[in-house]
DNA sequence: TGGCTGCATTAGTCACACCTAATTAGGGAT
DNA sequence: ATCCCTAATTAGGTGTGACTAATGCAGCCA
């Protein structure tokens, strides 16, 4: 039983919100598919009352992934992300541009194809924007990572994500040099939301405390696994 | 106003039977397109009531594309050839895969994307089956083919290209090293609908009529273009 | 505890694209 | 000219996924 697309595209909405909030509101799930309320209202009660579930709901108590709807949505991210990748590594296409392209593609992809993009590309463990790529079996490794607004003046770190949704922050982010992998420093932190000052590549920039929210700071392994790129300093 | 998948798909067969049979059938389209006769005359009653139409529909007559329709249908096979060839070069994908995988994929790969692949590939002329592929403006260079199963006793000719619906075929077509560019010559015709003999690449080998149906051999330029091909034999 | 406010749900439709069953039209054979 | 057969159309219905308008619930503040 092959699931349609909007289902597919709920599925991971719901995966992504439950990462932000713990569970998706209606409302959260309506905005960020671009329908109506009542519409998230009927697919929720569909979906959770599909046998199997992919959805626990209950009405005002928004919704979350059951084991197997978790499963089918990490199957849809991996898809996205390889995707991504892909279109970035092997054809070269902006990263502003690739989440856009993967967001209609990811539907349309075979397994096998899958397969031979996965092998084109040495079985990439990361896309263009740092986002850890799912195994096939749906996991993903844990890894501990803090929001750049949240880092105290003086903390530093190496970046490990942003967020992709908005084509121009991802180019206001590239023409900072803030990529996945580049190390930033929090040089002063103004209070109530003001701009962060960073060094970033040994280049003092001002950064407006939105733009920050949305980039994800390595926290290194305490066991030492990162201590190398640590102390290379 | 961007036309659904199945209208895509209404579209691209259409346009099939029309080069086939000069207009397409109700029986046909709903052959092809997998659905039951009501659901054609219907699709085809919205296509034909649409401003600006797309398909000019007359009851019990069939239907085909009107101007704009045939642009919109060339643009989708443009779309799947190019993925064809993409897919055929780029990424390995066996001949008598790639057909399937890009009917998924005509409907989700952007202007932008397509631009990209072709740069990639170097602007490819033809798919891997040898069909040619449209250009941006949904024109086709005109060529002349015929079947090879009504060459005459010890006409040759190079094949130019084979229907790529059937995967079986394509495999066996490939075991015999019948791929677009190889020079066949007819060594004897069975009558009543009995197998070739055909030389192919210097071997002799017995093709049935079927398959043979499915190639198309090229009829060389009367104004000597394709010359010296001929005379190098 | 009562009431307000905002969010969510129910109620009622619609378009799309499909289906089966019943009817009708076209075109060749008699 | 009529009959018959096949193909196509009309009639009536279904599931999906969306919408607007109206109602209902939960949690907070007083």
């Amino acid at each position: 039983m092959s699931l349609s697309r909007s289902v597919q595209d709920y599925l991971k909405a719901i995966l992504e919100l439950e990462g932000d909030a713990g569970h998706a509101s209606t409302g959260d799930l309506a905005e960020r598919l671009g329908v109506a309320a009542p519409s998230v209202t009927g697919m929720l009660r569909r979906l959770s009352a599909a046998r199997p579930a992919l959805v626990s709901y209950t009405k005002h108590r928004g919704a979350r992934l059951t084991r197997l709807g978790r499963k089918r949505a990490m199957e849809i991210v991996r898809h996205h992300r390889l995707i991504e990748q892909f279109l970035f590594e092997a054809l070269g296409v902006p990263w502003d541009e690739v989440h856009q392209e993967a967001e209609g593609l990811e539907h349309a992809i075979s397994e096998s194809l899958e397969a031979r993009m996965a092998d084109r590309l040495g079985h990439p463990h990361t896309d263009p924007h740092g986002h850890l790529i799912p195994g096939l079996d749906g996991r993903l490794p844990r890894r501990r990572t803090i929001r750049l607004d949240r880092l105290d003046s003086g903390q530093f770190g190496r970046i490990a994500e942003v967020r992709d949704h908005d084509p121009a922050l991802l180019r206001h982010l590239a023409s900072l040099g803030m990529v996945p992998g580049t190390r930033v420093r929090v040089v002063e932190r103004s209070p109530f939301g003001g701009p962060l000052t960073l060094e970033v590549e040994g280049e003092i920039r001002q950064v407006g405390i939105q733009p920050s929210s949305q980039v994800q700071i390595a926290i290194p392994d305490s066991n030492g696994a990162a201590k190398g790129e640590e102390t290379s300093e």
